[in-house]
DNA sequence: AAAATTTTTAAGGTATACTTAAACAAACCT
DNA sequence: AGGTTTGTTTAAGTATACCTTAAAAATTTT
């Protein structure tokens, strides 16, 4: 098709050999060929001249259009290497939605025509979606163990305890952690990485916590300790409004913060779409000077 | 790019090549070079289950559009031989003007989607359209002498005598053709193939005709006879209405009519295009009883 | 009529596509 | 867990399609 679509521009079987590198011998059996695939004639020639037939002038334009969709094919192409275009399914754990949105959006600013999509999901779900490959990438706070995950930490994740302000472990220095066994503590559900965190850390000073609720979001847990229900731990990012507003307040806990990472992961065996690719690199870059916190 | 289409409804190379009669290697090396010819991955398989990268969706659009393309073509294709569509360029000499746009009307009603084009030219300039191969079919009344040239004869083309009521010669029965000397005589201009054969006729009967006029037209040599400048020779065809108005009338002079026929030509070598044949067989066909006239 | 140009034919070589056979990998199954 | 099944890939061999070279055929030009 490709010789024919330059046979309709030169009306020579020579001179559309050359213009392809190639033999009018090449050419001419070509033609021929697809002449039979076609069933008729699709061109005539009168004596040394060549016409296209109308079969020839229809099987012309099909060779058009299909090269003008295959150039639109590399164009598209190109653009998704470009990253002009693409899509980016990210898959985050609950406690990063207070930060991974803020980025997504810078990141959109800076490729504008990148479809983005954002589920959020506790630490099953999202592990769940990554073995069925429903997304490009992960944002955990924890990495898997499985070998065949790339997990690559690229911020700081510190883990606090939170109180209501007029909480008595409040204002204290140092206080140890077995002093918040005393306390009622309000935790995440079982399911939950920052949940499992905190109980190896105490678990390690052997404090045993009592439990006084067990809740389902990071945001519940907020407005609880606030309620004066009890205190909790928490990813820093998500209670810093709180913090600085003073609905909430940090009890200075001997070993904590947790220091914790925040891991961006995808199967070690998808090559990653340009698209993904960037925003990976994106996400390391933007938080750069916080990893070593 | 077919078998990537295919892979895109099954999901799978082996089901896919099954559905192609190939064996899962041929699928297997294809994809791996189709995304070597796209610069990057297509597909992408975590555990056994395969997705389609961005790339592979676009690649998938593409094949898509392709393949609808090349059925289009295939339809068109089977409308040309089906004779549902086409073109159909006619070149006439001017003499057959006046029978030929009724049987195109009459073709035209029976194939309404092929296109029609008529010219109509003296016999020199038809035959300068034919080396040019600049229409499909050619009606002519004298068939070339080229060897490389298909004229075939489907109607009876009979050369009258005629003459403006009142003429001395009107009415007398079997004039002779040396008779014809002492009227003056009104001609076609020299190309015309009507000349040249009443021209032969009175060689044969060695009578030199006393040309008062020379005119391009049939239609002019009407008038002309009509106004009683003189007498001509022309097809039937052509004067049937006058004859039958009266107001011209016919000389029955010994030897004529001129029995000629009318012929349908194209260059030998040509394969005539399916609406072209099917108008050709139309010709012959309308006229059948006509011929042996 | 000879020369030059263009297209076609025939034969041969090369690259491409497909197959077979075997290895590899993941999922399924007691 | 291990073994089986299912699905994909690799390697080697074969057939096919494509292209080239060389020569012939056909047309136009000189």
């Amino acid at each position: 098709m490709e010789i024919f679509d330059k046979l309709t521009v030169y009306m020579s079987i020579t001179r559309t050999a050359g213009a392809l590198g190639l033999t009018p011998s090449a050419v001419s059996i070509q033609i021929r060929q697809l002449a039979e695939v076609a069933g008729m004639p699709l061109i005539e020639q009168i004596g040394k001249k060549l016409f296209l037939t109308d079969a020839g002038q229809t099987m012309a334009l099909t060779c058009r259009d299909v090269f003008e969709r295959m150039e639109r094919l590399n164009q598209d192409l190109a653009a998704i290497q470009g990253l002009e275009k693409g899509q980016l399914r990210l898959a985050v754990i609950t406690t990063a939605k207070y930060f991974v949105p803020r980025l997504l959006g810078k990141f959109s600013a800076l490729h504008p025509n990148i479809d983005l999509s954002l589920f959020v999901g506790n630490r099953k779900a999202v592990f769940e979606r990554m073995s069925h490959n429903q997304d490009d990438l992960y944002v955990l706070g924890q990495p898997s163990k499985d070998m065949d995950v790339s997990a690559t930490p690229f911020s700081a994740n510190r883990l606090i305890a939170i109180a209501y302000p007029d909480h008595p472990l409040v204002g204290q220095k140092s206080v140890p952690p077995i002093k918040l066994g005393d306390a009622f503590f309000i935790t995440r559900e079982p399911g939950s990485g920052t949940r499992r965190a905190y109980e190896d850390f105490f678990a390690q000073h052997n404090t045993r916590l009592k439990i006084r609720m067990e809740l389902g979001s990071d945001e519940a847990i907020k407005q609880t300790v606030a309620g004066k229900l009890g205190i909790s731990i928490l990813s820093e990012s998500i209670v810093q409004a709180e913090l600085q507003s003073g609905d909430l307040v940090q009890i200075d806990v001997q070993g904590l913060p947790l220091r914790r990472q925040w891991y961006v992961a995808h199967p070690i065996k998808k090559v990653l779409a340009p698209a993904t690719a960037e925003f990976r690199n994106f996400l390391i870059e933007q938080h750069r000077d916080m990893l070593l916190d």
